[in-house]
DNA sequence: TCTTGACTTGGACTGCGTCCATCGTAGGAT
DNA sequence: ATCCTACGATGGACGCAGTCCAAGTCAAGA
């Protein structure tokens, strides 16, 4: 995720102090941060940055395929830099925390095409929820 | 589907008109409404019910395991009646219909235990994505 | 340095859903 | 059949996540 600054330049963006920020926020794997608490961290470095760029740079990075969002039940998106590498989520139902996990199989392999009814399957998202071991706890 | 009034009679329930009309709009399987869609069916029936006791008595359904609630990307979750056979997901990313669909093996099955982390995993949530064979042609 | 169109901003706005005070009524008690 | 009351219905205010817009700003090429 350190060189997506190189690749962002290489595709023509126009490099502002507020993509910066927002790209240096989202650095590392295993992050899966709303777009409130994107805002929030890149505000600390850069005060005057407005929640609307701040979903703009998160869209515009998610049709590059550089990030993807992941839906959560009835809360807010969660952006995800770890786009290289496919994988699926384990969320905790007790505390919500998110989980990079990766099944044995590709889940687009268990949908036998009479089940497909004519459509062009692309994708498969998996979720898989349960208790973490310290909600388990509790 | 249609005895689900006497299982809810069973349980206590208070039976007014406005639940009557609420299940009877979910009646039948692979239907994936809205919750604004059931009140407007049900408002053809009973034009007086109120959207707050639509989300009610949906909210009554699914913590009793009638139906199940389905989180859409972005949009209105959809209730889904078909409680009763576990299922997954097929969604058009063109005009978002939604099918049913049995995969051939348990998705669970696909997540090897050096992969749950210590967590206790109960449920496994599918959602293919494709195109449908009309939204294709467009 | 100048110019320009791409980018940013804050606030209004929308969609989906929840909350709440008040009113109505299902269904047991008499 | 009538009464009583707790449970349910109502609709309007509210909240959150996200979008849109007109106006102002600035990155970067000439
Ligand atoms: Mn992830
Ligand atoms: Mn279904
Ligand atoms: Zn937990
Ligand atoms: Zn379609």
């Amino acid at each position: 995720m350190s060189d997506l600054l190189e690749r962002l330049r290489g595709r023509g963006w126009r490099m502002t102090s507020q993509r910066r920020v927002v790209a240096q926020v989202l650095d590392g794997d295993h992050v899966h941060l709303t777009a409130d608490e994107v805002h929030a961290r890149a505000a600390e470095r850069l005060p005057e940055i407005s929640r609307a760029t701040v979903y703009n740079t998160l869209g515009e990075l998610v049709s590059l395929g550089e990030v993807i969002e992941v839906a959560t039940d009835g809360r807010a998106k969660r952006y995800d830099p770890n786009a290289h590498r496919p994988h699926q989520h384990l969320v905790c139902s007790g505390c919500g925390t998110v989980r990079d996990v990766h099944p044995a199989r590709d889940p687009l392999a268990d949908l036998p095409s009479e089940e497909r009814f004519g459509f062009t399957v692309s994708t498969a998202e998996v979720t898989y929820r349960g208790l973490c071991p310290s909600c388990l706890l509790a």
